[in-house]
DNA sequence: CTTCCGATTTAGAATTATTCTAAATCGGCC
DNA sequence: GGCCGATTTAGAATAATTCTAAATCGGAAG
């Protein structure tokens, strides 16, 4: 844990907003802390390879960032652009749906959904 | 439906192994049918509009398509690199299984999986 | 058959998220 | 204080994709 990956962890814990890399490099700068946009990568990658943070990935758009460590999927609601995170219910495995092949072991899986939330009454 | 969209379309459906576009890019040259890579990018995108073909992303890898219209999802064995059409079992939703606000529609969703199959024996 | 027109194709330039490079800096340890 | 491996940094490089503007196509209308 260095200082500079200490101050990414703690603009992505401020704010759980899955923020893109330039997001999250923009907020450190108006916090005056001067970090180079290399560094911010540098330190996304050793936090996720650490578990501490998930990168998040819509289609192909730059990917995002999300400190919550329990296993989820993302919703995005079309309308706002806002990002949700959404638990699985209770005791409820995704690969229970799905004809995999015997055997198969699934080390990574990523679910994300666009649609739309009813407005807020 | 012009003569490159049918092209690109007909490559896809010889080989149903999710190339790149640039890999249907290549198969076309192969095939001495002249066609710009920025054709084969328009065409695959009509192609997607339509509901043809499907466009596949892993994390940030250069998209993947699939000529596959049925609901499904892709699983990737990291010892080989092969991605697997894998089917929901009968009658499953897979919204079933999450946490989704009240009234939220899905409108899309995207399932990547990679993992490890057993050898063929 | 020719003309016209919107849509498509095309080559190449531009864009952009990300990675790479090589030098500077840091922090811990002797 | 001096050393060393790891980290940070600025800027260049990369690579998938998109954009641009001109050329071409193919069908409809005359």
């Amino acid at each position: 844990m260095t200082k500079q990956r200490r101050e990414v962890y703690t603009v992505l814990m401020k704010n759980r907003d899955h923020p893109t890399a330039n997001d999250v490099f923009r907020r450190l700068q108006r916090e005056m802390s001067a970090i180079s946009l290399a560094t911010v990568y540098n330190c996304l990658d050793a936090l996720a390879e650490h578990g501490l943070i998930n990168q998040v990935n819509f289609d192909r758009e730059p990917s995002r960032f999300c400190v919550n460590p329990a296993p989820h999927v993302h919703f995005r609601d079309a309308r706002t652009g806002v990002i949700h995170d959404i638990n699985f219910k209770e005791g409820c495995q995704i690969t229970d749906l799905l004809e995999l092949p015997d055997g198969a072991e699934v080390s990574e899986l990523e679910l994300t959904i666009s649609g739309d939330l009813p407005a807020q009454t």
